[in-house]
DNA sequence: TTTACATATCTGGATATTCGAATATACTGA
DNA sequence: TCAGTATATTCGAATATCCAGATATGTAAA
């Protein structure tokens, strides 16, 4: 079960912070997506995103050769508002992470 | 000025996360009183504050001999808002320590 | 000014976290 | 089956964090 000193811990990272609240607002995106976003190299962003799977953050879903990650469905209720009040603290920064986003060429197709 | 990332950093350490939602539920706390509730040494507390205080999240005052500290009058709006969801969320746990407060023998009188 | 109490800071040492590079695994299409 | 792409994991080194104990500072009361 997820404490707030769990939640807090894996949100005081800039990768994990940053990737997380950018599937809140997205809904889901696949690692390859979220590199290019963060313009972080693949091991580090696969290494953060485990950790945010194994916390109970973040559930994935391998559709083909991608791995989607997206909000755990059982996320309880006051973890979902932080991260809410996160998203609309870090709104400037994350839109430019999404303008990374849009530029990028060969965008896995989402289904 | 205060970031997410530097919020979370703060919170996501036990010592750190229960003094600062005393203070949230109590208004304001002196050393000893936080001592005495999370049961903790006077240089560990000592120490947590500083980073607390050097962050921007609590403000101290000296009143005769205590040192006290509350939110920082200055806090953003997002800030107080995820300290009131991490409340939310621990209210048992900050209930337990409260009783140790609430137990505590020569509390000094708060004016 | 001496003593006692409250709080802050410093010092090492122990532990945890983070990283990039290398490697392993999983899937897809030829 | 083989080659290519996407993702995961492992490794050791660098760095950060945490703690207890010792010491310093500030205040109050004798």
């Amino acid at each position: 079960m997820l404490t707030p000193v769990q939640l807090f811990k894996c949100l005081a990272d800039d990768t994990r912070l940053h990737a997380t609240l950018l599937i809140v607002r997205q809904g889901e995106l696949c690692v390859c997506e979220l590199m290019e976003a963060l313009d972080q190299g693949q091991s580090k962003i696969s290494r953060h995103l485990a950790q945010l799977r194994n916390c109970g953050i973040l559930d994935d879903t391998r559709r083909g050769q991608w791995v989607y990650y997206s909000l755990a469905r059982d996320l309880p209720q006051w973890a979902m508002a932080i991260l809410q009040d996160a998203a609309q603290a870090s709104d400037e920064t994350l839109q430019l992470y999404e303008s990374n986003l849009a530029a990028m060429p060969d965008r896995p197709i989402c289904c």
